[in-house]
DNA sequence: ATACGTTCCGTACCATGGTACGGAGTCAAT
DNA sequence: ATTGACTCCGTACCATGGTACGGAACGTAT
């Protein structure tokens, strides 16, 4: 499906702008135009999914960048560890993400409605 | 135990200008001084601390500040709603980080060492 | 009392990841 | 063929969370 930037934009529910601010980044490929408008098609979408999805793992759009130049290449090693070492990454967030979510929940806890004064927010992130 | 900002700041394990900025921010607050060197304690350790906390949290230096207003303060329906607003966002936060994890592992396995040609990196993030 | 390391303070700069602006060109429908 | 929406492109600006700089004052050990 062939489309113009402001339909890849929708595609992938970002801005206009952020298509084009890729592009400068080197993260997607500006399309060489016979005409006046530059068209996208299928490949271009999931690029732009795939960015957006790496994003929420954390990776920097620099990393990205690698992973995408990875992708048409022949360096499996490369690919692997750069994913081993993102997988590391993400559990030691997880588990940090956990351990607040617990001193959140102590707080809600420690913080009802039926006792007074102030909440003790700073006491119960005393890990 | 009294300190200097510099004590302090290796207290919390940031940089003295980390410390400062905060204070701008007001999140620290500037202790008034007799002499020509302001002194800290423990109290602003344990705020210190508990920012770095909070930011692991995912929660903004904004949203912090709120917190530490809230924490001295008596308003603890605000306290509690922001608490359940963030442990919302920690889990929506940590289920995508799963996601991205298993993305990560189905890479990995996919692209072994004993294939051949490029790894499918777009591929394996399809969900 | 002098030297060395800190602190103080304002202001400037940085990276990341965008977002906004504005004038000119293009395209599709009426 | 004109209108209205969209695209192009460069350049500027934004928010967040810091980091750096530099000269003056301070404070502590010798």
């Amino acid at each position: 499906m062939e489309m113009t930037i402001g339909k890849l934009a929708a595609a992938g529910q970002v801005g206009v702008e952020t298509i084009r601010y890729y592009q400068r980044r080197g993260l997607l490929d500006t399309p060489r135009r016979s005409t006046g408008v530059r068209r996208y098609g299928d490949g271009d979408v999931r690029r732009l999914l795939f960015i957006r999805q790496a994003q929420t793992a954390g990776f920097t759009l620099e990393e990205i960048k690698e992973l995408l130049d990875l992708d048409s290449g022949e360096d499996r090693d490369r690919a692997r560890n750069l994913a081993r070492n993102r997988i590391g990454a993400l559990d030691a967030r997880i588990a940090a993400l956990q351990r607040a979510r617990e001193a959140l929940q102590r707080l809600v806890g420690e913080c009802a409605t039926d006792k007074s004064g102030p909440c003790p927010i700073l006491a119960s992130f005393d890990l």
